[in-house]
DNA sequence: GTAATAGTGTCTTTCAGACACTATCCT
DNA sequence: AGGATAGTGTCTGAAAGACACTATTAC
């Protein structure tokens, strides 16, 4: 009933990828090579290749390798960027995906991407500023009820340490035995038989890590989809 | 550096229509006309027509009201599939939105879609078990704390009657002062001029419409995206 | 009156935050 | 000893569930 030629559609992917500095949200942005908005500092994103990835998923990974450099264990679906405007070039569909890193990951993409808090975007090209606007959301939400935001500490890790990341994110401080009973009862971290010292003239913290068994689903966080 | 030739990737809409009939959480599908699959029950879908749609929720909107001849007021992205295998004709994206209507919408749709049980699904082509199963994951768990089910209600409602449809979305009874007590607070409802009485044999409910200016909101629920 | 469901008052239990106290390091 | 932060015990207040009671209809 209707035409079988198909308008071609631009298939892209974008990537978020979030990280903690300087007690700091901060979203990772690269120097475009190419048209459009050329030079211009943008999301990691780039081009499907059907011919070499397995699913989006796979090429938001793949963008992250050559734009970035690293590899981010936590890598999830956002949501689906759409129309007829948003890209000079077409129409175009453009998966976006959500990661986080410590900061001392990202630490490997230095000189490749440009760290920008996120309460403090310049104009950005085509709805990247959505995008983020829509990640932020995200995270922000999910920390609420969710350990999401262990992705932003390199372990091992304190429990004030985790507690200061939560309460960045969340922009409010957190109830110390309120904190502390949840992470109790999700039963998600183990000690680390060594204690922190460094800072000095206090008692030592202990190092926690994430349980093995809770390290594959962390991805999949308690509520929903 | 890449080659400039993009690989066509398929791109799509599919719909995921829930009702409520029975007590039963139910999905609409329809019999495809084409191939592949053809005559085979699917979810209602198509290709996004990059020259008519303004983007894939237009794409969506479009589908529903072509296959189901129907609008629905709740329409919200889903999630996206995407893949090499998902679809016998190649590399594809499909965008999936999740729509909510009451079982009266849909009777306009009668002889055009067929119900199914959402816990009863025969086998399906592509990934649509997949699809269906995350859009109830996503209903099930906002109905723990938003308003989104009163979707599934004809206005105007009883509270009795508002009750029984969160009971059947979550699959567990409710508590009957804690829900009004929600109810209340959240301000949503307002009381019509005008009693229940039907059923019979016992105190007649208020009838309740949701407040003109929560109309717009209730699709971007309470938390995150 | 009786049966049946609508709607409400109130007690109890549960959970999160506030606060204060102890513990352990460094200087 | 004193300062600083880690870690814990306990009280309090808010919110959710359990239960029972009243209200209003048809018969």
């Amino acid at each position: 009933m209707t035409t079988e030629s198909i308008p071609a559609v631009i298939c892209t992917v974008d990537v978020v990828l979030l990280t903690l500095e300087q007690s700091t949200l901060k979203v990772a942005l690269v120097r475009r090579e190419r048209e459009p908005f050329a030079q211009a500092l943008a999301l990691p994103g780039g081009y499907i290749h059907a011919q070499d990835d397995v699913d989006a998923q796979a090429s938001a990974a793949r963008v992250l390798r050559d734009k970035a450099g690293l590899e981010s264990p936590y890598l999830e679906q956002l949501a689906t960027f759409t129309g007829a405007v948003r890209d000079p070039r077409g129409w175009s569909v453009a998966v976006a995906y959500c990661a986080l890193v410590p900061a001392t990951v990202l630490a490997q993409a230095a000189g490749r991407v440009e760290l920008v808090a996120v309460d403090e975007l310049p104009p950005l090209p085509f709805d990247h500023r959505q995008i983020i606007d829509a990640a932020v959301l995200r995270v922000r939400s999910k920390s609420q009820y969710s350990s999401l935001p262990v992705h932003l500490c390199a372990e091992p890790f304190t429990l004030p340490q985790l507690q200061a990341v939560y309460e960045t994110v969340l922009g409010e401080p957190v109830n110390k035995v309120s904190f502390r009973r949840k992470v109790d009862e999700l039963a998600m971290l183990e000690p680390v038989p060594g204690a922190l010292q460094t800072g000095g003239a206090h008692r030592p913290a202990q190092l926690y890590r994430v349980r093995p068994a809770y390290r594959r689903q962390l991805s999949l966080s308690a509520r929903g989809l």
